[in-house]
DNA sequence: TCTTCCCATAATTTATTCTTATGATCAGTT
DNA sequence: AACTGATCATAAGAATAAATTATGGGAAGA
């Protein structure tokens, strides 16, 4: 495959321009030999003529007539290569794939992706809806960079900054009887009617944890895809189940339930932005991460209370807490 | 201004397709810290990172990902150039700007024009009308790649082959008295009545020499612009002129004219392409007039006779045939 | 903790490309 | 016609750039 080197193509252009070897080579800085021999050498790797010499100008032939504008063209192009470059370089620029749970993106994206558009336009956040287990093995490998899903993230290669904390509700059908006193208690029968998503969502397993002793054995072959068809399974009377406080005040389909609250201490989860340690976008994540706390504490999603209890949300998958395990079953 | 070798781009476009160093160093044929010094020194010029390192696989940061496209194109580019090139090599291709005098460019364009074009589509001819002078001073600087005109073309930087010659017959008004016996003498008084084209073109002076010793003083200042005009001119009784023998046959006006031979032997311009003595297109030049010898022989424009006088086109102009008259003069 | 894999660095060799010096050719001039 | 100045090509040596082999450090996985 024939090919030229931009220093040749510098000079092909610089001597297409001035017509002349010596001056040519004034242009571009070298000495007439030089250049004469860059050129010669193009002419041989063609086997055919670039510039016809003699008489008092050098003048292009057809090929290198042929040749000239797409030169130039390559080029300037190749000069704006830097400054294309740079454009990626400043932080909240360009492209950012984003992974998110499904138990929390319907509830979060909407507060976050305007947010994000207005203080940063020249950011494309491309979005992934997942498990966290396909997040993680994604984020790990470079799919993404960055996801957000609920704590524990137990993976050496990737850190997390949390962004806020989401208290479980229960929803019960509206006219449900079964309940009278408001906060529920841990031990309460009613956690038996538990529905729960398909196996993989976090929410499985941390509604599980909410239930502690009590199996809710009947609901199994229930699973749902997702939360809001978990919701209106729950308002048509087929059980009930646990709702993070964001999706209760962002569903529409949470005003057709009951919604009540556990008592105390809330089983919650904690919700992070985790990404790579050795990211190069590791200082756009931790302010990803900040943008996400400001609009969960004020926004569509919100912080719970201000003196969250610290260990509230690791309650619930205390038992389940270790290295090998996480991966599958968050 | 930042830029890259065409060496560092082929490693980036191998690094960033392969994602590991020492497998994209083989597939482009060099060893790893071959490759790991041009990445970095990428790197080191845009002052920010373009692959990140660490786990299992390299990957593109921000900046990087928006080179990627860029670089593939460029190189994609520069991967044409060779062949780009070989395009315009092969003969009777590319554009090719062809001189013609006024004089004949009329009689012999359209014969010529869509020969070419059906044998060589490749071909896109440029033309220029303009006085010999002109054409001359276009050709030897490069602006033209050739032109046609009539001899004799007395430039040492150009050579020429004649492609045919062209009888000059006397055209009348069609009911000028004047003139019983059909061939004219060269001293018959009707060349006193003369009507020459402006200065500048060849003909004028042809016709002024075939005059001879006649001088046709009164139309000096009545000289016109093209040939078409000049025999408007005398189909309206305002003189006599010279007529070409290609455009006695071809030219509208020439129905309204009474055209009548010169006596042996014949006045005759002879035609001739010409170009550059060291012109890159040598050979198509040579084609083409040959062309223009086989169309001038059977179409629009034809050759002279079997045994055309090797003298006749000269006589006219013997007297005036020195190298520094002849720029101006033909 | 140990091993393996992977990239970076260092020292040296090889290729490329430059510069200076000089030669050949051609256009214009004496 | 021979000279002169200009112009491009060629040659030899010097400088630069980029390759190779050998080696080191650090992270990932067992």
């Amino acid at each position: 495959m024939i090919s030229f080197t931009i220093r040749q193509m510098e000079y092909f252009e610089a001597l297409a321009q001035v017509g002349h070897f010596g001056r040519a080579a004034a242009q571009v800085g070298v000495t007439q030999p030089a250049l004469s021999a860059q050129i010669a050498e193009m002419e041989q790797r063609l086997d055919c003529q670039l510039f016809e010499r003699g008489g008092r100008a050098v003048r292009l032939t057809e090929p290198g007539r042929q040749l000239q504008p797409r030169i130039e063209r390559l080029l300037n192009e190749l000069r704006d290569l830097g400054s294309i470059a740079q454009r990626g370089r400043s932080a909240m620029q360009g492209r950012f794939r984003l992974g998110i749970i499904p138990t929390v993106a319907p509830y979060l994206l909407p507060g976050l992706l305007p947010e994000l558009r207005a203080h940063y336009p020249g950011l494309e956040v491309e979005l992934r809806e997942a498990i966290t287990g396909t997040l993680m093995e994604e984020t790990v490998s470079g799919r993404l960079d960055g996801f957000v899903a609920a704590l524990p993230i137990d993976q050496p290669r990737l850190m997390w900054e949390e962004v806020f904390s989401d208290r479980f509700l229960l929803a019960l059908p509206k006219d449900d009887p079964e309940l009278t006193s408001p906060p529920v208690q841990p031990e309460s029968p009613v956690l038996e009617r538990m529905m729960l998503l398909e196996d993989g969502h976090c929410m499985r397993e941390q509604a599980l944890a909410v239930c502690g002793k009590v199996r809710p054995v009947a609901m199994a072959n229930y699973s749902a895809t997702s939360l809001t068809t978990l919701l209106h399974m729950v308002a048509h009377g087929h059980g009930v189940t646990l709702i993070p406080e964001i999706a209760a005040k962002a569903d529409k389909a949470a005003g057709d339930l009951k919604i009540v609250p556990f008592a105390d201490p809330s089983p919650m989860r904690r919700i992070c932005l985790a990404w790579r340690v050795n990211s190069s976008r590791h200082d756009e994540c931790r302010k990803l991460a900040e943008i996400i706390r400001a609009i969960a504490a004020s926004g569509s999603a919100q912080k719970h209370g201000d003196q969250p209890d610290p260990h509230a949300g690791e309650r619930q998958v205390a038992e389940r807490e270790n290295r090998a395990a996480v991966p599958k079953s968050i």
